[in-house]
RNA sequence: GCCGGAGUGGCGGAAUUGGCAGACGCGACGGAUUCAAAAUCCGUUGCCCGAAAGGGUGUGCGGGUUCGACUCCCGCCUCCGGCACCA
């Protein structure tokens, strides 16, 4: 049945040309049902229009953002750049909780482009990694077809919600066009080092440089390498860089050596370790359910992040990131951003800074004789160093082997075997202090006493130096491991002079009993203390102060196919050697067998690619690496390719750089708070690295962060607290009760899943509603943080606000527009406290509370009826959230452009203030009259008002008016007595 | 255990940061329309007492500051998120 929008979509004086760019209605069934009036909006309308209006916008390409030098650039137009986090397109499709942060990010779009902003919105395919990979693997097919597929499903199914993304630039991270450039930056990153000299005014010091500028360093001797191959500069002391990569070996002394002293297998050795994409022999994740390693982000309570497989530490050669190079930056700069504050505290204690010192212990000889060496320990309480009773080292500590004794060897030996053999699920879930004595003692630097060295894995190798003073006195482990091994216990610090300690104390106080002949900590505060005893280690050559971070360097080999080759290759010794750039992309082999091998020991699926493994450069025969890099690398730096989507000579052009992510970055990007650390610490990384090495003008990717909430679900649950699925419960007299057993069960909100049955759809919502109703809903639900749960029944509420709004416009008998001549002095007031709250709540992601001014405001002008004029400022503000019946409008309306690229209509300050206010007089604090008042009344006016009010009069008989205050604008308030 | 965030009608949620608590939506109830139902439209709707007028009470709990507190302070309870043998 046709809807009659071609006989009628045009007033007198429009232009009837159809060949205007958003111009002609089709035809298509709009009432499904045949039911009610002809030109009701009704589903079956929805997607009528819905669709036109995507195809009209495909067409013109309306959102094609262009970039500095390109056609249709005006410079003069202020960027925004609304950025979403990408979606992994799994094999399941889009569920509910995609488009939310998806639609909140277009409403924004879509204003700021009626605002005159020059909007990037892209979208694009995090196609890497595990879960396509896994997906892959359990279906038996190629993970490549699979991921394909899915983003296929994955952009029709956003296409269908009117999103208004510049589809010429949508990206993948499987493509070769882009990931040549994932793996240019990595080599970039190889070719680099950490600068720990660079000053940054005033800001924490570093920047990564091009590696050949160590080189000249070491060369031209304005840096030497110390034993364990740290570098130092000339004069100075202590080591550059000193946090992370370094064997901690504890061992003090040796001395400098100049690069002319090296031999070239040391100098090479020297380079490669200070790279910032280096090869590390490191304790890593192993997971054998997954057949590869992970990051320490990946791993959560021992277990895969990904799956929840075990992970078991073994130590493995791996590329690894020198993330931690940049801890005091990316702690420090969280101060530069915008982000959730939730989010920002999850980074900095992923970070894990801590101040304290390093003291060196040094070790009494198997027959009791000082030796040379010493154990280092990292403590942030040097202050409680007088109560260090015994020293505990992590089992895998270097130096265990040297000092253990020859009567300990055996049961130190028999503890470390047990030790490896448990994976960290099991050393997590046993929180005893297991341990035993090496037989190996040392001294305590300040008290002068023989203390015995134990080992034991309460203790970490991965932690500061992977020993620990214990003062069981002032720390709650200790004191236990202590009573399980009956160790002493001393009392050094009190919360106050005089004060009775019951240990452990670990609280902050005042020394006691901390003296010796040369230095003393007694009654002195703990931070005090802590720069007095500092001070006298640093005397004694004994220890320093320093700083420790939880942040380990990132691990980036994994041993899986669906992922970025390395542009690595290694000769017959191992060595490995960086393609030049010109060998770019390396492109992933195309395997039959792409499957990871569970097993103890890595076995990459690309060291079956055949041929692919050998590369002849210069007659010389090469293997090329059999890692792929993890999933997070494409996503590192997505949003910086969407700037310059289809650049072949740069990752990204520097001019479009500079545009797009000039005024400090991406001005929104939302996306879910479970990134907190994994891609929002990573990405941040290797843009600082890109901005050290000049590619990148702004220090942070993402000057403002937002997350969306998680959409969640009802669930339904037995008295016994077990859970029913939702299609087994049915409400009746307004309770819910379980089919079966006719129990009553209780609603809960719960997270959308497969087995309870309570996940929802968006085709199924859209084919039902239409988009514009589902955008809706999804803003409509709360505040756009917030966790919310779904409510199917409330859909309707949005759909019948649409609704109102086309029967306010369009006659639901004739489907002409049906307007008045002049405007109604309320409605009229009404649209502009409607468009001044849109403006100001979108403007602030508020836009549960922009709809239900809208709603208001069309509940307002529902009995009145709207002008020509007022529907066309309506449509405007309601197009950001629900554009298609919006253009459907504005072209019935006579309007050839498209209404998404109209300008946003002002609104009258004088307007938005009423003439007369009402003011509540209130006596002793309850409201008792109501006045209408001039709105600039004074308080003195108001008062006189107020008392004169015949009931405030009746109420305040008998009584003493004791006070009156008066607040223009809002109420009186008498005090009475 | 530590660190965040939150607790408001039957439900989702508002409240310009100290000024009329419950905007807006759902649901429910009543009415219009309909042969009827659905859809739609109009009205009512925090709770208690009252036929009504009206009165009382009310933002997790207990105190406090203030003319006035959902909002600020102190002490608890519950839920959600994060971290957790990090020295």
């Amino acid at each position: 049945m046709p809807h009659a929008a071609d006989d009628h979509a045009r007033p007198e004086g429009a232009s009837d040309a159809n060949d205007a760019p958003p111009g002609a209605h089709s035809d298509t069934g709009a009432q499904a049902t045949g039911r009610g009036p002809r030109n009701r909006y009704t589903a079956a309308l929805a997607e009528e229009i819905e669709t036109r209006w995507q195809r009209q916008w495909e067409q013109h390409e309306a959102f094609r953002a262009p970039n500095p030098g390109d056609v249709g650039f005006d410079p003069a137009k202020p960027k925004f750049y609304a950025l979403d986090m990408f979606p992994y397109p799994s094999g399941s499709g889009l569920h509910v909780g995609h488009p939310e942060g998806y639609t909140a990010t277009d409403i924004l779009s879509r204003y700021m482009r009626m605002r005159g902003r020059n909007v990037l919105h892209p979208m694009g395919w995090d196609a890497f990694g595990l879960p396509a990979e896994q997906y892959a693997v359990v279906n038996n097919v190629h993970p490549r077809d699979t991921t394909v597929k899915a983003i296929t499903t994955f952009r029709r199914q956003l296409k269908r919600f009117g999103f208004s993304y510049d589809w010429s630039r949508e990206i993948s991270t499987i493509d070769p066009a882009y990931y040549r450039w994932t793996q240019w930056i990595w080599l970039r990153c190889y070719h680099a080092w950490y600068d720990h000299r660079v000053e940054n005014k005033g800001r924490a010091p570093g920047r990564a440089r091009h590696i050949d500028t160590l080189i000249q360093d070491l060369a031209k001797e304005r840096l030497l390498v110390g034993p364990s191959g740290e570098l130092i500069e000339p004069g100075a002391q202590g080591a550059l860089g000193s946090i992370g990569g370094e064997p901690m070996g504890g061992v003090s002394g040796g001395f400098a050596r100049k690069w002319i002293e090296l031999t070239e297998q040391e100098r090479k050795e020297v380079v490669d370790s200070r790279r910032l994409a280096y090869l590390g022999e490191q304790t890593v994740n192993w997971c054998p359910a997954l057949g590869t390693v992970l990051a320490n982000e990946e791993v959560i309570d021992g277990r895969s992040e990904r799956g929840g497989h075990p992970v078991n530490r073994v130590p493995m050669r791996q590329w690894m990131f020198r993330i931690t190079a940049y801890a005091d930056r990316l702690l420090e700069d969280l101060d530069l951003v915008d982000w959730p504050h939730s989010t920002r505290t999850q980074q900095a204690e992923w970070i894990g800074r801590s101040e304290g010192a390093e003291i060196d212990f040094p070790l009494f000889g198997p027959s009791g004789e000082p030796e040379q060496q010493s154990l280092r320990v990292f403590t942030t309480r040097p202050d409680t160093v007088f109560g260090a009773t015994f020293m505990v080292c992590a089992p895998e500590h270097p130096l265990v082997d040297e000092i253990t004794t020859p009567g300990q060897r055996a049961s130190v030996e028999a503890y470390r075997a047990a030790i490896a053999g448990r994976s960290d699920v099991d050393r997590m879930e046993s929180k005893d202090k297991s341990g035993v004595f090496t037989g190996a003692h040392a001294m305590n630097p300040a008290t002068g006493e023989r203390i015995p060295v134990w080992i034991a894995d309460y203790v970490l190798m991965g932690y500061g130096s992977g020993a620990i003073m214990s003062v069981p006195g002032h720390d709650e482990r200790d004191y236990e491991f202590a009573a399980a091994h009956g160790l002493p216990v001393r009392v050094v610090v009190a919360p106050e002079a005089g004060a009775i300690v019951e240990p452990p104390y670990a609280g902050q106080g005042v020394g006691v009993g901390s003296s010796n002949s040369e230095v003393s900590l007694n009654d002195l505060p703990t931070p005090e203390a802590k720069r007095v005893i500092i001070a006298w280690l640093e005397t004694e050559g004994l220890g320093s102060g320093t700083v420790q971070y939880k942040l380990r360097d990132w691990l980036f080999s994994r041993q899986r196919y669906w992922g970025e080759p390395f542009p690595v290759v290694y000769d017959e010794h191992a060595e490995p050697h960086p393609l030049p750039e010109s060998a770019l992309p390396v492109v992933l082999p195309d395997l039959d067998d792409f499957r990871p091998t569970e097993s103890d020991d890595p076995k990459p699926p690309l060291g079956r690619a055949g041929d692919w493994l050998r590369v002849e450069i210069d007659g010389k025969t090469y293997t090329r690496e059999t890692n792929t890099m993890p999933n997070w690398a494409g996503s590192c730096w997505y949003y910086l390719r969407y700037c310059d989507a289809h650049n072949d000579e740069r990752f990204i052009g520097e001019e479009a750089e500079r545009y797009w992510m000039g005024g400090g970055g991406v001005d929104l990007y939302m996306g879910g708070a479970e990134h907190a650390v994994l891609h929002l610490l990573y990405a941040r990384f290797w843009h600082k690295a890109l901005h050290d090495l000049g590619f990148v003008s702004t220090p942070e990717p993402f000057r403002k962060l937002r997350h969306q909430g998680l959409i969640q679900s009802y669930a339904y649950q037995r008295s016994n607290g077990s859970l029913v699925p939702t299609d087994e419960v049915e409400e009746r007299d307004g309770a819910f009760v379980e089919i079966k057993s006719g129990e009553p069960v209780k609603q809960i909100v719960a997270k959308m899943s497969k087995s309870l049955k309570n996940v929802v759809n968006p085709d199924d919502v859209i084919a039902e509603f239409g988009a514009d109703t589902f955008r809706l809903y999804e803003m409509y639900m709360g505040p756009i943080e917030a966790a919310k749960p779904w409510n199917t029944r409330d859909i309707i509420g949005p759909f019948r606000f649409l609704q109102r709004v086309w029967r306010l416009a369009v006659d639901e008998d004739t489907g002409e527009l049906s307007l008045r001549e002049t405007p109604h002095e309320g409605v009229e007031r009404a649209l502009h406290k409607a468009t001044h709250k849109v403006r100001h709540d979108i403007e602030n992601l508020a836009f549960n509370t922009a709809i239900a001014a809208m709603i208001q405001f069309v509940n307002e002008a529902t009995g009145e009826g709207v002008t020509r004029d007022q529907l066309h400022r309506f449509v405007r503000i309601l197009a950001p959230f629900a554009p298609h019946i919006c253009e459907e409008l504005w072209s019935r309306l006579g309007e050839t452009g498209f209404v998404s690229l109209a300008p946003w209509p002002a609104h009258d300050e004088a307007m938005l203030v009423d003439d007369t206010v009402e003011i509540a007089v209130q006596i002793k604090g309850k409201v008792r009259a109501k006045l209408m008042v001039p709105a600039g009344a004074d308080a003195a006016t108001l008062e006189t008002l107020a008392l004169e009010h015949p009931d405030v009069r009746s109420f305040l008989e008998g009584l003493t008016v004791r006070k009156v205050i008066a607040v223009p604008g809002r109420l009186v308030n008498i005090v009475a007595t």
